[in-house]
RNA sequence: GGGCGCUUAGCUCAGUUGGUAGAGCGUCAGCCUUACAAGCUGAAUGUCGUAGGUUCGAUCCCUGCAGCGCCCACCA
């Protein structure tokens, strides 16, 4: 591609599928074990399988690219492992949702027949997300690509429930749930999102019966949530020590409408204070009631079904009915019956499904637990002991806190999709196996008839051995030889206890080790008024329509200097991807002035051997190598946000503002100082590519590519050439810091800045030639200045410097500061006095402001007596100075007079 | 109910061994300067949430308060 060819912009939407398909091509981001190398090993959090890319995926996976790629340069035997996830219910939900509309039930096709629609819808789907993951540029190794339910993983699934359950660690047990009547599976209590619901505390009269049984005109009153349980109330409770009701312990009441005697018992779980300090027993539909009824013996009375809606043992009035139409039937039939004591407001909170945001039900049924103590205490000393490093370490605090406060996790789901528990049930005695495969014959009779248990497991279950089941595990591979434990993990804030927390805990468990070494969490992304985003709110921005209109590298570089780190939130808005587009249009410009003025020449430069000495040239290669060390340093402490900003100040600040502005004249001119400010840029151009190319692959490998063709090369670096993807990281140490160098631009830009100060200040235009005297602190300054005067002459726009001698300010001067010394801009005549003046005085008032703090410290005697002697001695040069800077000014205004 | 975080320029946010504040965007002013007007140059703007405490000195450390947010939680 010649100059003449470079478009003028970047076209984002032709060339990034293009420049993907280039990459796929050379199999670059295919990780192979190889010894010789440092290992790098991040596996993507799997998506669901029919999903589709959403803001929170680019804000995971960015980082991940980011670091992939960094690792990759640097010469680690990288790999990313991407996959997807069967995500059960989900995907379960949406076939049934869509055979519904086929007008079939999913029951009447039968289990076998269902997982067969899910099977082909997933083949339709499932490819999707890869492609849009694609899209964004992920360097993933597709090669290695996973999915929960192919046949490896559900050989690692298997084999870790028949480890945990011979290990005693997994077992089956009857235990209050939560339900989800829509889903129609139980969940774990992980899955219960809580939220506060403002409605009623009903107060409802159950009549009281005599000692002998007889009907009284008496009532308890029973305070109630949820009238609608009272249908299958089979007791009231008080507190043994509650003085109001220890004359009624023992007896009984009429439970309204069932007509059923219900015994009145005492727990002390009743709380006196709250409500009538008497609590209806409904063991089959409360947690606490639950509890009670083992402990004193009463019934369980079942009125909700597993659908939501109301049994036959609500009674034939009721039975049918959805809970809440109950509960208004209810609470209307107790009025009739002048039952109902009072209605108070109440807020209180309630379970709802994590997936579908239904109220949940507590549910008695028999499911599968794993044991979480044992393993939570091996998971909280890693992380105490600092073997897995969890980043920002705010969080470790959460962990410690969910860890301590662990229950026992319900991996049983009821439902079709998922990894069939592998339990088997003889049925010719009662004992059961977990095997990885069926059994033949069964261990205690020798039955050979079974029933294999007909529950699927979490998906987290699978989700937690996702570090290792794909590196081949259970069987000894050297993937998981090489790769594991994992170097990296980065996931979002809210699936730390769904997915982080368990892959510690089952990788510690299962293999003895840590899953991955660091645990990088981040905040979540909000839109611009600072609310989550959400389908139903429609300010989720698709990213696809991103990456059209603002071109994929454009959104990843914005994401990537505005990362929510640590606790924090980011606010997303278009700004910041107009930004992110503007630096790939700088880039793209920056080159084509580098091309432009390369010509037809080829430029092959060795930068280990470059002498230089043109001072500015010294400096952007000083100053560049600052930058790959600072992106560096930032980088392997997960600052993603520092890192990428230290190179974008260095490409806008310094070298576009600066070094390219400072160059031009030898751009423009002949020979050997013009070629070799051409190879500084080729070196700062090549190192700034590659530094920019884990946030923005596709431009980068465009203009990788131009370079290449048009024989840009540098001889010292030996790079793959054939893509940016695989070429060698900058070595900052070749980059060496050049302090005399950084210390004379610093002089430099400091006096121009001054003299373009004054330019505003004054209405003198840029161009206009001044004369500037100047005075410097001392001799180093004045040496610093001589092999820049030319420069800061034309950057300038500065006829001559004068050397100032004498006392005071030159007549018809103006004075300015700078880091070195003081000018005086001598005031060309058309100047308005009176404006000069009155902008003088400003800075005048402001200086003696400055002035005031200053000496108020020095007149206080304890701070002069315990500050650090450096610090005196600085604020009182600071003093002299200010002083100084006043008097001159004044000085000057007179002079204008 | 328990725990945690946040409060700094008009907006979004940086700011660690405590030494009176920075960036980007926006605003204003001047530039179509042969890479880029999606650009360049410059300017203005802050009792660092509030009331105390420690200190010679507090945006920073401690305490109370207010507002916002997050996580955890079976008071019916």
């Amino acid at each position: 591609m010649s100059t003449e060819s470079m478009s003028k912009q970047f076209d984002h939407l032709e060339a990034e599928q293009r420049i993907y398909r280039f990459w796929e091509e050379l199999d670059l981001f295919h990780g192979q074990v190889d010894r010789s190398k440092k290992p790098f090993c991040v596996v993507i959090p799997p998506p669901n399988v029919t999903g589709i890319l959403h803001m929170g995926h680019v804000l995971d996976n960015i980082p991940q690219d980011v670091m992939t790629r960094w690792h990759r340069m640097r010469g680690f035997a990288a790999v990313w492992i991407p996959g997807t996830d069967h995500a059960g219910i989900a995907t379960q939900s949406v076939v049934k949702r869509q055979l519904e509309k086929e007008g079939i039930k999913m029951h009447d096709l039968g289990r076998e027949e269902f997982l067969k629609r899910v099977w082909q819808f997933k083949e339709k789907h499932g490819d999707i997300i890869i492609q849009q993951l694609k899209r964004l540029g992920c360097s993933c190794d597709w090669k290695r690509e996973r999915f929960t339910m192919d046949e490896g993983l559900a050989k690692a699934v298997l084999t870790a429930f028949v480890q945990l359950y011979d290990r005693g660690l997994i077992y089956r047990g009857k235990r209050m749930v939560n339900w989800c009547t829509v889903c129609g599976t139980a969940l774990s209590d992980d899955e219960v999102e809580h939220s506060t619901h403002a409605s009623h505390l009903w107060h409802m009269r159950y009549p009281l019966l005599d000692k002998d049984g007889k009907p009284t005109n008496e009532f308890v009153v029973v305070a109630t949530t949820r009238p609608e349980t009272m249908l299958g109330d089979t007791g009231v409770a008080v507190h043994p020590d509650d003085e109001r009701y220890k004359a009624v312990v023992g007896r009984q009441v009429m439970l309204p409408i069932q007509n059923r005697l219900i015994p009145i018992i005492a727990d002390s779980f009743v709380d006196p204070a709250f409500g009538t300090g008497v609590v209806k027993l409904t063991p089959a539909h409360d947690p606490n009631d639950y509890t009670a009824s083992l402990q004193h013996g009463l019934p369980l009375e079942v009125v909700i079904g597993d659908n939501g809606k109301m049994t036959a043992a609500a009674g034939s009035a009721y039975e049918g009915l959805d809970r809440y139409e109950a509960r208004k039937r209810v609470v209307a039939d107790l009025e009739a019956l002048e039952l109902m004591e009072k209605i108070d407001k109440h807020s209180h909170a309630v379970g709802e499904c994590y997936r579908c945001k239904s109220v949940l039900e507590p549910k008695v049924s028999d499911q599968w637990f794993v044991k979480m103590r044992p393993l939570a205490e091996k998971a909280k000393q890693v992380v105490n002991d600092g073997r897995l490093t969890i980043v920002p370490e705010s969080e470790k605090h959460d962990y410690f806190h969910w860890m301590d406060s662990i229950q026992d996790w319900c991996i049983s789901r009821q439902l079709w999709w998922g990894h069939r528990i592998p339990v088997y049930y003889c049925q010719s005695c009662p004992h059961i196996m977990a095997a990885v495969e069926a059994p033949k014959r069964c261990e205690k009779c020798g039955g050979a008839s079974f029933k294999q248990d007909d529950d699927v497991l979490d998906t987290w279950f699978s989700a937690q051995l996702w570090p290792f089941s794909t590196l081949g595990w259970p069987e000894k591979t050297d993937e998981l030889d090489f790769w594991f434990p994992n170097t990296w993990l980065m996931s979002g804030r809210d699936i730390l206890f769904f997915w982080d927390a368990r892959m510690i805990m089952s990788a510690l468990e299962l293999l003895g080790d840590i899953p991955f070494r660091t645990l990088v969490l981040h905040g979540l992304v909000r839109d611009a008024q600072g609310r989550k985003l959400s389908k139903s709110l429609g300010n989720s921005p698709d990213p696809l329509d991103l990456f059209e209109k603002y071109g994929t590298d454009a959104v990843r570089v914005a994401i990537a200097l505005n990362y929510p780190m640590g606790r924090q939130d980011t606010r997303l808005s278009e700004e910041i991807f107009k930004n992110g587009q503007g630096l790939v249009i700088k880039l793209w410009n920056a080159t084509k002035l580098f091309l432009g003025n390369l010509g037809e020449e080829v430029l092959a430069f060795d930068s280990r051997a470059m002498q230089l000495t043109a001072l500015e040239d010294r400096w952007v290669v000083s100053r560049l190598g600052e930058a790959v060390r600072a992106h560096d340093s930032y980088l392997q402490k997960n600052d993603i946000v520092h890192a990428c900003g230290a190179v974008n100040s260095f490409f806008w600040d310094d070298y576009c503002d600066w070094y390219l502005e400072i160059v031009k004249p030898r751009l423009w001119g002949e020979g050997e100082s013009k070629r070799t400010a051409l190879a500084v840029a080729a070196l700062c151009e090549r190192t700034l590519l590659k530094l920019l190319h884990p946030y923005m692959p596709f431009v980068t490998e465009e203009l990788w590519q131009v370079l290449e063709t048009r024989g840009v090369v540098d001889k010292a670096d030996l790079s793959d050439q054939r893509s940016i993807c695989v070429a060698a990281w900058p070595d900052a140490a070749l980059l060496a810091k050049d302090p005399a160098a950084e210390s004379q631009i610093d002089l430099m830009t400091s006096l121009v800045r001054g003299i373009r100060d004054i330019r505003q200040n004054l209405n003198i235009s840029a161009k206009a030639p001044l004369k500037v005297r100047v005075l410097f602190l001392n001799d180093i300054a004045r040496g610093n200045f001589e092999p820049v005067r030319s420069v800061a002459q034309s950057i300038g726009a500065v006829e001559a410097f004068l050397d100032h001698e004498g006392e005071g300010i030159p007549a018809g001067h103006v004075p300015l500061k700078f880091n070195g010394g003081i000018g005086y801009v001598q005031v060309p005549a058309e100047v308005d006095v009176k404006e000069i003046t009155a902008k003088l005085l400003v800075r005048i008032e402001k200086l003696e402001k400055q002035l005031a703090g200053v000496e108020r410290n020095l007149a206080n005697s304890e701070f002069v007596a315990n500050a650090p002697a450096a610090l005196v001695e600085e604020t009182q040069d600071k003093a002299s100075e200010l002083r100084e800077s006043i008097a001159r000014l004044n000085q000057f205004i007179k002079s204008l007079r």
